[in-house]
DNA sequence: TGCTGTTATCTCAATGTTGAGATTATCAAT
DNA sequence: ATTGATAATCTCAACATTGAGATAACAGCA
């Protein structure tokens, strides 16, 4: 009966009772959920070798459909980090055979990334178990609760401006 | 109409019909979500001369009631940051004269954090306004939609161990 | 008093991201 | 063709966090 939030309420309400807080019981759960559901992650990722952001680079491009190649910057963009967090995600990953740089032939400045075949074989391996995993990190919700809980954040992010990209 | 976990959940549609990704809906969008107000707080706290971290813990020792102090240790546990993360920041607070060291009495492993005068006024100037950013933030959710946010937001918390420290 | 286990903080090397700048390539318009 | 603006990627120094280990202090109990 209560989380971590409603304690961070309380106590405004009590030092500052003019302060009507409300948002923070909005922003601060989402904060602190991300944070726990990374730690999560991060340990189911450990147990199967792989790092959360191998995966996350591994199921983009696996998603995209064959042959499995994206830009770097197609990539940027899905991960929400910077061009050089990815020069150096592509490198590491290219030294583990995960992935392999193709030279765009029609854009010479980009650069494509592939799914190199044990690159998919990973991805395939470890999708289902991700989900099964992620059924049960959100398993206290009823299925009602998960389907509206989705369609807010979908209006919240709508009005932030995350838009897909064309 | 749409946002970009919606491209995200018809790709594996499309690719794997025989996966039901349905908590990539939830856990994406908490995620993303999180990225995008980081990024907006971290610009709102830059415009007034701090990082968001410093306004966290600012914030944590404001709300805990006079005397404005806590331990290192009650501040890494509600920043969820490990102990050399707070030691770090609490030097670097204390360098910028936003907070000082107590040494414990009772206590002699612990420190005491307490919030100085110009921490004091800081957090005092940005509250307000920064519940005011926050309510901008939220503004395309309805007042029942937040709450139930809220709520079921909480449910998903208690349900991963989130509870208050005593 | 002396042990043993636990707790609080600090230290520090390893690691990863950011953000700005450099490089190279493309595009639009003249 | 040439110029200027824009775009894609890579480079690299600065910075912050993690995670493991060191240090010091407390607590319970024989």
């Amino acid at each position: 009966m209560g989380d971590a939030v409603d304690v961070v309420l309380a106590q405004w309400r009590r030092e500052r009772p003019d302060l009507d807080a409300w948002p923070m019981g909005v922003i601060g759960r989402i904060s602190r959920l991300s944070r726990l559901l990374d730690r999560e992650l991060k340990d189911f990722f450990a147990d199967h070798g792989l790092e959360r952001w191998e995966f996350d680079v591994l199921a983009t491009l696996r998603r995209s459909g064959p042959p499995y190649e994206l830009t770097a910057g197609a990539l940027n963009r899905a991960a929400m980090v910077t061009s050089g967090a990815i020069t150096n995600r592509i490198d590491r990953m290219a030294a583990k055979g995960l992935v392999q740089r193709i030279p765009d032939e029609e854009d010479r400045r980009s650069v494509r990334v592939r799914l190199t075949e044990p690159g998919l074989a990973k991805i395939e391996e470890l999708v289902d178990l991700h989900v099964a995993n992620e059924v049960r990190l959100l398993a206290a919700l009823a299925p009602e609760q998960r389907d509206q809980l989705a369609d807010t954040l979908r209006t919240l992010l709508e009005s932030l401006g995350d838009t897909p990209p064309e």
